[in-house]
DNA sequence: AAGTGTCAAGCATTA
DNA sequence: TAATGCTTGACACTT
């Protein structure tokens, strides 16, 4: 059985009629944070986190028991510290909240914070600006009382090579150890999806075999940068990563081949889905990555259904 | 309410 | 040199 998950918004209740829209993304723009600050931020926060819970309701319902929360949840993290927001109680309060639900109900929750952190970088100032928004990521699992594991993970692209892979591994692997240790506890890596970044080949040779971390295999990122492995192959070098973790993959459909438009980029994700991916028989949680997400979801278990 | 232009961060790639 | 895309469209202003 390999459970299914979208990530970061719900289609349908995040267009409901603005009185009624149930989103976790609400953010705001430079110029309003200069303005408004904090306070404003925490306003936003507290209607994202009371919506959160509800997307779980709404998931639970619909048996949907993995999703990925979205980064947008505190917009603008790696400017304050969690604690100085005044809603914080309130905040701390329906994070609670959804972290007993979520345990209640047996789901499963990740991050994928974005390609701004570059774990990798040689630049102190990067260092430092990514350093504080992964242990964000991990404070919030802390606070909604969930593991400190790749079972709720936090997860990451290396994300450039400067021309130079072996130093790049490096400095990653370095910089990795400035992390609070519920953010090393949950960290793993994906794929990319070009041919010049790094492949699962890459990424078990110079991250996992340096640091541990669990390796997140993309099926639609590998066709892009193979590293000379077939599906089969980088899928289980990958799932070997993850110790007694279940493991996570990720799997979307070429938005290209969806509208037979090759002026769109291959990589780009589909709206909906038309295949499976092929576990090779083998057990993980699988991340949908489609733009109609619970929709795409409903469908993919409807074509799952039409294999068996 | 609906339409339009704009929007933090880093990097590699394309135009 | 500038635009694009990435984990995810949303904000802010005008009409």
């Amino acid at each position: 059985m390999n459970n299914l998950g979208y990530a970061c918004i719900n289609h349908g209740l995040s267009s409901l009629p603005k009185s009624k829209r149930v989103t976790t993304n609400r953010s705001m723009i430079k110029r309003t944070f200069a303005e408004k600050g904090t306070p404003y931020v925490s306003e936003l926060v507290l209607q994202n986190v009371k919506d959160l819970y509800k997307i779980l309701n709404w998931n639970e319902s619909h048996n949907i028991k993995f999703f990925r929360i979205s980064s947008d949840l505190f917009p603008w993290a790696s400017e304050y510290q969690l604690e100085d927001l005044p809603n914080f109680k309130d905040i701390v309060y329906w994070l609670q909240k959804s972290g007993d639900y979520t345990k209640t109900h047996s789901h499963r929750l990740t991050f994928h914070p974005g390609p701004y952190n570059k774990l990798c970088s040689s630049d102190p100032r990067i260092i430092n600006n990514t350093v504080k928004d992964l242990n964000y990521h991990a404070q919030v699992f802390d606070i909604m009382g969930l593991s400190s594991t790749p079972y709720n993970k936090i997860n990451i692209h290396v994300g450039a090579t400067y021309g130079d892979k072996p130093s790049t591994a490096q400095s990653f692997c370095r910089n990795f150890k400035q992390l609070s240790t519920s953010c090393k506890t949950r960290l793993t890596v994906e794929n990319d999806d070009k041919a010049s970044m790094w492949s699962t080949r890459e990424l078990y040779s110079s991250i996992y075999d340096q640091i541990g971390i669990p390796i997140v295999f993309d099926y639609h990122h590998h066709q892009f940068c193979t590293g000379g492995l077939s599906v089969e192959e980088a899928l289980s070098l990958a799932l070997s990563t993850w110790g007694d973790t279940r493991p996570v993959t990720h799997y979307s459909q070429s938005r290209s081949e969806e509208y037979k438009d090759p002026r769109i980029k291959p990589q780009a994700h589909s709206d909906s889905y038309w295949s499976t991916p092929n576990t090779y028989g083998m057990t993980f949680d699988i991340m949908l990555e489609c733009k109609h997400k619970e929709l795409g979801l409903q469908k993919m278990r409807q074509l799952m259904k039409e294999i068996k």
